[in-house]
DNA sequence: TTGTAAGCGTTATCAT
DNA sequence: ATGATAACGCTTACAA
C-alpha cells in the first residue's frame, strides 16, 4: 500500500521558502509572480501531485464549480432510462470541458430530508439542469423561483430556460413523408400520456398538420395512453382494430417503446409491417435499428440537446447573461428503416 | 424571485443566544444538550430550512461523505450503457440510504488533469465504486493501492474487492436447460472479446461444462468476436455457417446485444428461430422481452450487484472491516422465451 | 515580487 | 448544559 503523504499549501510552500498566499496565487494563475518562482513550484506541484482540498478552496469562494442534475422521482426516470442517460452523458462531458462537474441532486440522504433547494444551497451548487421534472412539483418551482441558474429539458416551464426537441417540426417530419414519399393518407396516432407536455405537443401537432395536409385521419384514428409502456402499445392497437372498420395505412406511434408493442400486436395478428401497414416511431432508442423489422423514426439529437442546455446554463453562471430565448428548439432528423417503405 | 437568505450557523445561535458550539452539537446529535432546548432548536430549524454548508464541514470532517463512481473512458462505457447504468442506480440508492452521495471520479475538468487518485484525494472521497475499469490502466492500479476504500464490478482484480455475476453458473444453465429440457447436443458460442474477464469467464465455463455433459461442440462451433457489437454478431453468425457442414441446434451467445446481430441473420437467411435453431443470451437487456422472437437470455441481478458491492464498500468504509472474501459472486437467472422452445 | 492575516462555516476539545 | 476557541486548507485584500 502507497502512502503518498497529503500535501497541502503549506508543504509547498515550505518547500521553497514561500508563504501560502504566493502558492495560492500560482495555483491559480492571478497575482503577479516572478516567472521563475512560478515555473519552479509549478513542476514541483506537478511532480509531487498536489491538488488544493476543494472542501477549503469551494468554502472561502462560496461555490462548488458543480452543477446539479435532477431527475423527478414521481416519473421514477433514473440513470436507467436510454434517452436522458444519453443527454445527461452529453451535458456531462460538456460541463467537464469547462471546468465543472456534475452531482445528482438528492431529496434525502441517510434521514436528512431536503428540499431541491436547501440541498443546493447546502453543496454551494452553482446551477441545476433539470433533466425530468413536473411542473407542479413545489419543490421543482422552489428551485426554478430562486437565485439558483436552472436549466432544463422539460416543456412547459414559466420561467425557465428549455431546450427541448421540436416536436412539432418532428411530426412534420413524419406526416410529410408519409404525404410525399410514401404517398398515404389514413394516418392513425398511438400516443403517450397528456401530462407529458412533449406527447401533448406532438399530439397537436399531429392533429393541425395532418388537417393541413388534408389526410384522413378519423376521429377514431387517435389513441392516447396513460403510459409510456411496451404493453399499452400492445393493447392499443387492438383497441384501434376493434374500433374501425377500415384499417389506417400508416400508424405514428409518438414513442419507440410504445411502438414496438404495436409492432408486437401487429406481429401477432399476422398483419405485416411494412405490407399491409407501416409504422413510424419517435425518439430513435438505441434498439430501433436492431428490431426486425427495423423501425422508421424521429431521431432526437441527445448530444445537441446536452451540450445547448449545458452552454446555457454556463452563460447563465458566468455572465450572468439572461438574454437568451426561454425556448431553444433542437431540430430532428428522420431516420427511415424498415417498418416503412416506398 | 424569492430570495431566502442563506443561514450559518451564526443566525441559528444568535436566534435562541446560545453558542454555535451548542447548534453544532444539536445538528449532530451529539454532546449532551437539555432536551428543551435541543426540540425548540430542531423545530426552528427545520422550518426555516438550515442546512450546514457541507463544504465547511467536510473540510474539517477530513470526508465528504460521497462515493466516488470510475467508468473507464478506455473502453469508452459512460451512463448510456444500459447494463451499468442500471447497476449504478441501484448502488446509488443504497448508498444514499445510509448517508452518502455518489460524484463522477473525472480525470480531466477545464484544464486541470487528474490522477483517479488525486481527484479522490482533492474531494476526500470516502470511497470509491470501480464500475468498468482495466486492470493495466496504471491509473487504476494507483487508486486501488491507495489507502481509499475500493470496490468493483469487474473481474480479476488483485487486492480489491469484486462483486460479479457467478458466469459459470449462468452457463451451468444454460447449459442444464439445453441439455435437460430443450434436448438437444450440438451447441455453438458466440463470445465477445477475450479482453474482456467476463467474456473469458463465460467461455471457459462454456468449454468445460459442455464437454461435462458430453454435448457436441465441435471445433468450429465456438467463434470469438473482438468487439460486443450487434454488426459482429450478424458477421458472426455468417462465418459460423460457412465453416461448418452441419449447423448447431442451439447457439448461446454470451451477450444479448451481440445475440440480437445473430437472430438478424438468422432472419436474413430465413433460418427460423426457434424452429429451425434455437438462440440463447446473456444479460437480459431491457429489449430482450420486448423482441420479436423474445430472447431467452440469462438475467443478471443489477439489483443485487449494485448493492452488495455498496454494502461492501460502507462496511470497509465504517468498520474498517475487511475480512470479506475478495470475491462475491451474485447468482443469474434464466428465462425462458421464445428464441427457445421445448 | 512576496508576505500577512482575515475570513469562509463548520466540528470538537476543553473550560465553565 | 452551555460557551469559547482552535483547527480544517484555502483565497484574497492589503501591506511590506
Amino acid at each position: 500500500m502507497i502512502m503518498k503523504k497529503k500535501l497541502t499549501i503549506f508543504d509547498i510552500a515550505d518547500k521553497f521558502n514561500l508563504s501560502i498566499g504566493t502558492i495560492s496565487k500560482i495555483m491559480n494563475g492571478k497575482g503577479t509572480v516572478s516567472p521563475e518562482t512560478r515555473k519552479n513550484v509549478l513542476e514541483y506541484v506537478k511532480e509531487v501531485g498536489y491538488f488544493p482540498i476543494s472542501n477549503a478552496r469551494n468554502l472561502v469562494l462560496k461555490r462548488s464549480y458543480s452543477i446539479g442534475v435532477v431527475f423527478s422521482e414521481a416519473l421514477d426516470i433514473g440513470l436507467e432510462h436510454p434517452f436522458f442517460a444519453s443527454v445527461i452523458q452529453h451535458f456531462k462531458k460538456y460541463v467537464e470541458i469547462r471546468g465543472y462537474e456534475i452531482s445528482f441532486v438528492v431529496r434525502q440522504i441517510g434521514d436528512q430530508k431536503f428540499t431541491y433547494l436547501d440541498w443546493c444551497r447546502s453543496r454551494n451548487i452553482d446551477g441545476v439542469y433539470i433533466v425530468a421534472g413536473s411542473f407542479d412539483d413545489p419543490g421543482i418551482l422552489e428551485l426554478v423561483n430562486s437565485n439558483i441558474p436552472c436549466v432544463t429539458t422539460e416543456i412547459g416551464f414559466p420561467n425557465v430556460h428549455s431546450v427541448v426537441s421540436d416536436n412539432a417540426q418532428g411530426i412534420q417530419l413524419i406526416l410529410d413523408y408519409i404525404h410525399n414519399d410514401l404517398k398515404k393518407e389514413k394516418v392513425a396516432l398511438i400516443s403517450g400520456p397528456m401530462s407529458s407536455n412533449s406527447f401533448k405537443e406532438r399530439t397537436k401537432s399531429f392533429i393541425e398538420y395532418s388537417k393541413k395536409l388534408k389526410m384522413k385521419v378519423e376521429d377514431n384514428y387517435i389513441e392516447v395512453l396513460d403510459n409510456y409502456e411496451f404493453k399499452s402499445g400492445y393493447n392499443a392497437l387492438n383497441k384501434l382494430i376493434n374500433k374501425t372498420d377500415e384499417m389506417p395505412q400508416v400508424i405514428v406511434v409518438s414513442s419507440d417503446d410504445i411502438a414496438f408493442g404495436v409492432l408486437r400486436a401487429l406481429f401477432d395478428k399476422n398483419i405485416k409491417v411494412p405490407d399491409h401497414i407501416q409504422v413510424i416511431g419517435f425518439d430513435d432508442v438505441p434498439y430501433a435499428e436492431r428490431a426486425t423489422p427495423a423501425l422508421t423514426t424521429i431521431r432526437q439529437n441527445r448530444k445537441m440537446l446536452g451540450e445547448t442546455a449545458a452552454e446555457i446554463l454556463l452563460d447563465l453562471i458566468n455572465d450572468g447573461k439572461t438574454d437568451f430565448a426561454w425556448l431553444t428548439h433542437i431540430e430532428t432528423e428522420l431516420i427511415i428503416r424498415e417498418t416503412t417503405l416506398k
